[in-house]
DNA sequence: AATGAATGAGGTTTCATTCAT
DNA sequence: TATGAATGAAACCTCATTCAT
C-alpha cells in the first residue's frame, strides 16, 4: 500500500467518522423515524450520494452507532472476584459506576437506545437482545456466586436477576433526562443502587 | 332517542370496537411506524373511508388504545393502608399482582407501549410521562409512609423510587416476551418482586 | 291526483327549496370547490342521502342556482323602444337599474357567478356563454338602432358592445364587494354608467 | 462558483422552466382544480418527486405563474405625461395597446387568471386584489389629471374609473377567446377602446 | 321518503435510494 | 470520490356518491 492510498484510506476514515458523529447527534435529538437522510447529510455537510458511499442505508448507520455503544457498555462490565482485595459490594459499586459513566458520557447514543432502539427492526432487536442476554447472564452468575458464598439469600434467580436489571436500566434511562438524578454524583448513585439491590428498602 | 337510532348507535360502537380491536393486533405485531392505514383497514375489513369516519388519524387511534391501557393500569393501583387488616407487604403483593395481571391481560397493548410508545410524538409522550409521574408519586408516598412507620430504612427517596419503578417496569416488560417469567404464576412473580424490593438479595 | 299526493308533492317542493336556499348561502360564502356535500347537507339540516334524492350531484344543484339567476337577469332586460314616451337614455337608465337591482338582490348567487362560475365545467360555461351572447346581441341591437336614429356615432359595433358589456359587468361585480359602490344608490349608479357609455369621460 | 456548478445551476433553471412551461399549458387547458399533480408531472415528463424538488406545492407553482403575468402587466403600464410630445389620447392608445399585447402574448396565463384565479385561495386573491388596486389608482390619477387639464368632464371618479377598468378587462378577456376581437389588430382595438372611454358611443 | 354509514378512487406529498456527471 | 438531481413507491387523508335500513 503506497502513501497515496494510505492517505486516501485515512481520509475515508475521517469522512466516515464525520458522518457517524453528525448522525449520532441528529438521531439522539430527533429519533430514528424523525430523522431523514436529508437531516443526516446536511448535519454532516456532505452530499446525499456521499452518504451512501459510506453506509448502505439509514438502518446501517444506526446499527453501527448502536454497536459502538453496546461495545463500550460491555467493556465497562467487569466480573466480581470474591478473592480480590476490595469487598464484593465495593466491586459492584465500581462496576455499576463505570456503567453509569459510560451511559452519561454517551448520552446521545444511550438515549437513542432507550428511546426507540427496541422494536425498530429485527436486526436491531437481535443486537439488543444479545447484549441483554449477556448482561443477564452476568447478573445471574454474580447472584449464584453470592449464594455459594452465603451472601445471597434463597430466591428465584431469574426473577431477581430481572429486578436487578430493571433497577440499572431505569436509573440509567432516567439519569439521562432527570436533573435530579444527574445532579447526584455518579458515585452516590451507584452506592444507592447497590444498596437497594442488596438490602431492599426495609430497615 | 328512538329505537332506530339506539340500534344505530350500538352498531356504531360495534364498528368502532371492531376497528380498534384489529388495530390493536396490527400495532402490536408491526409497531406504530410499521403499520399503515392500509394495514389497519384491511385487518378490520373496512374501507379506508370508514376508518376515517371513526378515527381522525393513525395517531388518534393509537392514542385511544394507549389511553385505554393507561386507564386500566391506573385503576389497578391501590394505595397502601397501614391500618388495614392485611399486612403492608401483603397489600403490596396484591397491588403488584393486579398490575401484572392487567399487563398480561393486555399483552398486545402493553408491548406496544414498551416497544415504541416513547418518542413517537409529543402527545403520546405527555400521556406516558403523566402516567409515569403519577406512579412515581405513588411509590414515593408509599416509601415515606414506610419511613414514618419505621419500616423503611434511611435512603435516597428519589433513587429508591426509581429502583422500585425499574423492577416493576422491567419485570412487566419481560414477562410479555419471556416464557420463563410468563410461566411463573403471577402470584409468585408478585411475591418475589415485593421481596426483592423490601429485602434486596442479601441474606 | 289525490289530496295526499298533492300534499306530498308540496312538501317535496319545500324540501327542495330548503336545500337550494341553504346551498346558495354556502356556495356564496365558500365557493364551489370550497363547498363539500357535507357543508350543504349540514347547512340544509338534512341527511346526505336526502340531498341525493333531490339533486343528482353537487354540480346539478349549482347549475340550478345558476339558471335561476340567469333567468332573473334575462327578465330584467327590456329592449329600448324609440317610440316610447321616455327618452332613450331614460329607458337605458331604467333597464340598467333593474339589472343592478337584480344583481344586488341576489348578492350570493351573483357573487358565485363572478367568482367562479367560469371554467367550472362545460355545462356551466355553456349556460354563461349563452346568457352572455344574448346580452351582447341586445346591446348590439340597441347600438345599431341608435346609429340608425343618428344618435350613435360611427364605431366598431363589436368592440363598442364589448366595452358596454365590460362596464356593466365590472360595476355589477364590484358593487357586490366594494362599499363605495354599494353606498351609491342604484339610481345614481345607473345614471353614471349610462352617461359613461354615452359620452365617455371627455367634456 | 466553478464551471461545473454554473452548468448545474443552468440546468436546474432549465428544468424549472420546463416544469413551469408544462404547467402553464395544463392549467390553461384544465383549470386549477381540474389539474392534478399527476397531470403536471406527466405533462412535464418528470417524476412526481422531481416536481416537488422545484416547487413546494401545486399552489406554489400556480402563484409563480400568476406573479409572472402580473409583473409583466404592471410593467406594461406607463403613466400619462401631459407635457410629452405625443397627445394624451395617443399615449393612452400606446399603453392600452401594450397591455393587450402582453395579454395576447400570454394567452394561457391570462385566461387562467380570468377563468379561475379569483376565489381560489387567499394568497392568490391578495395578489390579484393588489394588482387591481394599483391599476384602479392609476386610472383615477389619470382621470383627475384630465379634469385638472380641463379635458375630463365632471363625473363620479370612482364609478368612471370602474367603467374604464371594466372595458379594459372585458376586452382583454374576450380577445382571448373571440376570433372577432383577436383578428382586429391590436392597434385598432386599442384605438376603439380609447375612443369609447373618451367619447362614449354618442355622436 | 329519509337516513347516515360505508365506500374507494383519487388527491397531495414525502423520502430512502439510485445514478449520471 | 463526491455530488445532488431524479426517481417512484407508498404514505396519509378527503369526499362525492351509493345503499341497506
Amino acid at each position: 500500500m503506497d502513501g497515496r492510498s494510505a492517505r486516501a484510506l485515512e481520509m475515508r476514515e475521517q469522512r466516515r467518522a464525520q458522518i457517524l458523529d453528525a448522525a449520532l447527534g441528529v438521531f439522539a435529538r430527533q429519533g430514528y423515524h424523525g430523522t431523514s437522510i436529508s437531516d443526516l447529510v446536511s448535519a454532516a455537510g456532505v452530499a446525499r450520494g456521499t452518504f451512501y458511499q459510506y453506509f448502505d442505508s439509514k438502518k446501517t448507520i444506526f446499527l453501527e452507532l448502536l454497536d459502538t455503544l453496546l461495545g463500550e457498555l460491555k467493556g465497562s462490565v467487569k466480573g466480581v472476584d470474591p478473592t480480590a482485595e476490595a469487598s464484593v459490594p465495593e466491586q459492584l459499586v465500581l462496576t455499576i459506576r463505570r456503567i453509569f459513566e459510560v451511559v452519561l458520557a454517551n448520552r446521545a447514543l444511550t438515549s437513542i437506545i432507550f428511546r426507540e432502539a427496541v422494536g425498530l427492526d429485527d436486526d436491531v432487536d437481535a443486537r439488543l437482545t444479545g447484549f441483554n442476554d449477556d448482561f443477564m447472564t452476568y447478573i445471574k452468575a454474580a447472584l449464584m456466586l453470592g449464594q455459594q458464598g452465603g451472601l445471597v439469600r434463597s430466591l428465584d434467580l431469574d426473577i431477581a436477576a430481572h429486578c436487578v436489571m430493571g433497577t440499572l436500566r431505569y436509573i440509567a434511562q432516567r439519569s439521562l433526562v432527570e436533573d435530579g438524578l444527574a445532579e447526584a454524583d455518579v458515585e452516590r448513585l451507584a452506592r444507592e443502587v447497590v444498596a437497594f439491590n442488596l438490602q431492599g428498602v426495609m430497615v
